[in-house]
DNA sequence: AATCAATTTGACTCCAAGTCAATTCTGCGT
DNA sequence: ACGCAGAATTGACTTGGAGTCAAATTGATT
């Protein structure tokens, strides 16, 4: 009883996992509007009756990737923020968490465009909503604590304010990402590698909170050595570091 | 003949500007998903149909909004360029009128973000597209060629390149904008005035890449008193200005 | 007043999200 | 092995809104 119960619980989430990887898949190639439930069905060799019985809309559907996604994140974030090293190297970590997540999901961030309209949100189950929220605390408070470290250690001056450094840094973060995406903004400003600009961007918030060493105190292409020998050392990406 | 021919014509762009109302309140209030072009018809007094003699889809007609806004946002641009001051001065009144537009348009960037899904850019027609691009164009050169001056000048570090210093400063604001709307990240950065720290943000870049006079080295305050009163002086917002 | 072109309309089509009565499956008792 | 009850699954159906177009209306011209 208790038995076959555990098992249908197993095959309901290897389910829900599989819708997720065919809507995910869908999503990057269609966008939201296109996404169509019907070929989701299909795709997935379930009825579209199923899909309901695991998500309440087609949002809550949409946020539930977002929030896979976002899990991840906050894993390769936590795994950063363990780095060895002075307070800057490890927002400089996290930062390179970032941009590898960025390459893994390169839909992540559009998708958290879409949250930011009231109506989608609403229109996603309440459980969703908690779960995003749990995943987005986890970023945050990985870079807050590295922060306040870092205040109190003395390499950021005292009086500081820890959540307007990560606000900042989020800042550039999030705005360098949709930004160098844009096909406009790259002609214009002839941008070729948007994830270098993006790391680039951070440096320069960092340098502009005073936070010790500098980029020209420090050298940070050994930091970069470090961080992804140690911390992701089966990344082929990122060239620079 | 040719008088009946302009009136017309002028009867029809002043048809397309209260469509283009109407849309942008509900689109402010209702959100781009649940904007109904039925109520829209019943809004104006004319027939769905009639919509769509001016617009060719639901996406045209938000970009068409969404041009509007960017045109306005060059002309600001364009008068804040003409700041009498330093080059670092005349940035910061670009500055300070993004601020002042988003305050007027706090739709925009969330229209501005739909944009990025392809789906939606190609839905739209190929006018509306060109339009946008020129819009865009002038508020970037605006920006551009104040960073020209400076590199020329000697604000800013000879070899500096100014798309990348017009990239970073594109990115904190708009990254500003869209991270201090977000409910979660204001309660866990504790943020009141996401403007202030808009701004601030960008101080934060300006001194990352070293643009003279840096933020301690000059009395900004006093060139806030004088933007306001020379460029904006019809303004109620940003107290601290 | 008659005619014709231009403009405007709203009933209609079509598509996709979401529902739910009917069907199929599954595990258990006999 | 068989049959039954309830759980799981389905896909035809409802609904709502974007986009269309034949018909109605308007307005200019003779």
């Amino acid at each position: 009883m208790s038995v076959t119960a555990t098992r249908k619980e197993r095959e309901r989430s290897a389910r829900e996992e599989l819708i997720l990887d065919h809507a995910q898949r869908l999503l990057l190639r269609d966008g939201y509007q296109n996404l169509n439930l019907d070929e989701l069905a299909r795709a997935i060799e379930y009825s579209k009756g199923t899909i309901y019985l695991h998500f309440q809309t087609k949002e809550d559907l949409t946020l539930a990737i977002a929030v896979r996604a976002l899990k991840e994140r906050a894993d390769m974030f936590e795994r950063a923020a363990k780095f060895a090293g002075r307070t800057r190297e490890r927002a400089r970590a996290i930062g390179f968490a970032c941009c590898e997540f960025a390459v893994c999901h390169r839909d992540y961030f559009n998708i958290e465009m879409m949250l930011k309209s009231a109506s989608f949100w609403e229109k996603a189950s309440e459980d969703r909503r908690r779960a995003h929220n749990v995943q987005a605390g986890r970023c945050f408070r990985s870079m807050n604590t590295i922060v306040q470290d870092a205040i109190r250690e003395g390499d950021l001056p005292t009086g500081t304010h820890s959540e307007h450094v990560v606000f900042s840094l989020i800042a550039i973060t999030m705005g360098s990402h949709i930004v160098g995406v844009n096909p406009d903004i790259q002609f214009y400003c002839g941008i070729e590698n948007p994830l270098e600009l993006a790391r680039r961007n951070q440096d320069l918030v960092c340098d502009g909170w005073n936070w010790r060493p500098l980029l020209n105190e420090w050298d940070y292409s050994a930091t970069d050595k470090r961080i992804k020998a140690e911390i992701f050392p089966d990344t082929t990406l990122l060239k620079s570091a």
